[in-house]
DNA sequence: CCTACCGATCGGTAGG
DNA sequence: CCTACCGATCGGTAGG
């Protein structure tokens, strides 16, 4: 019912539609149809429909960043640590309100300076997975760490998005395990 | 110079143009630019956008599945052969003028019809991947090739389009090999 | 394949 | 946050 309450519905109905159609194929009057408000009343909140895409992505980054660092709390042991952190990240990517990763392709269609700030907070995200690799490889339950190894980690993860159906054959779980499964010596 | 050409030209540019900025984002002016043609042209060509962003989808998919039997001719070995596939697919997908698999991202664009069309071929191109898989666990060199293992090795294929960079600091023979370490045990 | 054009849609705004 | 509206753009077409 407060403004903020309703700059947030916007935000995760954006989020939604853009993963769902696209940033380019979504109009402002799909927006503002999800969330009951006519078709200017978004630029009451937004400046621009570029505005809303980057604070959906922005927004759906720190969720993201915030999850991750709830579900590692206090597990030191690194493969545990590291079946948690993708069980988390599966969570936000595949159950989450804003698929952050998805919606990151969509920053293509935002000015270099979004990009830029954009690119600064995904980054800040990969740290405790380099952290976590690496501890991994010095215990010896990874051949390496190097950078390629997280790039195609987060290949399998984010791709699932493409693949996985809430109602199929594989659950959070089961993938979630076929990831560690296949990066765990 | 041929009318085969040209269309070949407007698929090329189209697919090319699709991928870059998304279906939506692309105009039917931009493609029509691209290869030298004033706004109506393509139209001749094809009968819709839609239409255009079927056909090349398709003929991606058909050049990435004849590039995948070609380099695969005469490797009887599944290690080498897995390794010589995940190489052609990293060049379709990075050096090809048609990035099929990012390309059927935008086909969420299309009718119920076209998408399943597309998916029958997509499905045939999954095919020899699958039976080195099986292969592969068969011979001791994978723990298992359920299917979950073949979606996850697409997803680190697929998204090196979204980090690769030519002038970067990793050959395609380096992440193809990556990839290939990491599969097999 | 070009010229000239149309109807529809869209992002965004003024004023309340 | 709504009403009423505008200018620009876009997919597509008729006629040659």
């Amino acid at each position: 019912m407060s403004e903020a309450s309703r700059r947030d519905d916007l935000l995760s109905a954006a989020g939604r539609l853009f993963v769902e159609k696209g940033f380019a194929a979504t109009t402002t009057r799909d927006i503002a149809e999800a969330v009951g408000m006519r078709s200017g009343s978004p630029f009451y909140h937004f400046r621009s429909k570029h505005e809303l895409l980057r604070a959906a992505i922005l927004a759906g980054l720190e969720q993201g960043c915030q999850r991750l660092v709830e579900a590692v709390e206090g597990v030191d042991d690194p493969v545990q640590r590291l079946r948690v952190m993708i069980r988390a990240h599966l969570a936000s990517l595949l159950e989450g309100d804003c698929q952050a990763p998805m919606l990151i392709l969509e920053s293509r269609s935002l000015d270099a300076v979004a990009r830029a700030e954009i690119a600064a907070v995904a980054a800040s995200y990969q740290e405790p997975w380099q952290a976590v690799l690496d501890e991994l490889a010095a215990a010896g339950r990874l051949r390496n760490s190097a950078p390629p190894v997280r790039l195609l980690l987060f290949g399998m993860l984010n791709w699932t998005s493409q693949w996985y159906r809430p109602d199929g054959a594989l659950s959070l779980d089961e993938i979630a395990g076929a990831v560690a499964d296949l990066l765990l010596r």
